[in-house]
DNA sequence: ACCTCATTCAACCTAAAGGTTGAATGACAG
DNA sequence: CTGTCATTCAACCTTTAGGTTGAATGAGGT
């Protein structure tokens, strides 16, 4: 998994209409038919924003008949999900020492000001 | 927190000079002028970036002297998280109960493809 | 063969992203 | 109060996003 792989992930999510179609392919599998219909948007339009997901590996189209069967694939959301927790274990802990310190050194005053720059 | 704030926050992720930036800022505070310095970008460019990081909430700046002074905001990547974290888990229950079906009812035939459409 | 249905492709449009420059602001040093 | 330094603002440019339409493709039904 690369930084590229982020950017399309990431990328994908930022987008409602996108997270709704995950939402709805959570619970099971579906076409693009029946993935468009409820979304104020034209058929392709929706075909793009699936193209967007699929980019970013989030989503496979496979051709069944004439129809596109779409389904999750969990293993993307994994990588995003993997990238904050670590960043958010990262920076809780640094920040948290931050705190520490400061109430422990400070004690109201500002000898943590001491910055040189 | 709302939809709208998803679209900034996952938005903000997608780049990749932001994401670095984020990593900058997770080991301390810095000057907008500190972080600009290691990237290839005009100090403008820089200041954009943090403009979207700062909508999204992922940072904060706060002027003092003549200098910003950013610093990380983990509340809103714990939101991301969270959303992130409730489909991560929803999906692959979704999807390793469909799995557990296939593979108990179907044992190699596919009387699961009973599909009606 | 022919018509229909599901989907994509291609072309187009408008708005937003991401970048640049150069002027404007505002604190600080002399 | 003048010059300099840190930063932003404004204007601009190019590429991408997100949407539309209408034609093209390709499987199925008759």
């Amino acid at each position: 998994m690369v930084e590229q792989d982020l950017n399309h992930i990431f990328h994908a999510l930022s987008n409602p209409t996108r997270r709704a179609i995950l939402g709805r392919l959570a619970s099971g599998e579906t076409t693009v038919g029946d993935l468009s219909q409820p979304l104020p948007l034209s058929f392709a339009g929706v075909s793009k924003h699936l193209g967007v997901l699929e980019r970013a590996n989030l989503v496979t189209r496979e051709a069944r008949g004439r129809e596109r069967v779409c389904r999750l694939n969990p293993a993307a959301l994994r990588d995003a999900q993997d990238w904050l927790e670590f960043h958010t274990r990262f920076w809780t802990e640094r920040l948290d020492a931050l705190g520490a310190l400061v109430e422990a050194g400070a004690g109201g005053a500002d000898e943590d000001e001491s910055e040189q720059r």
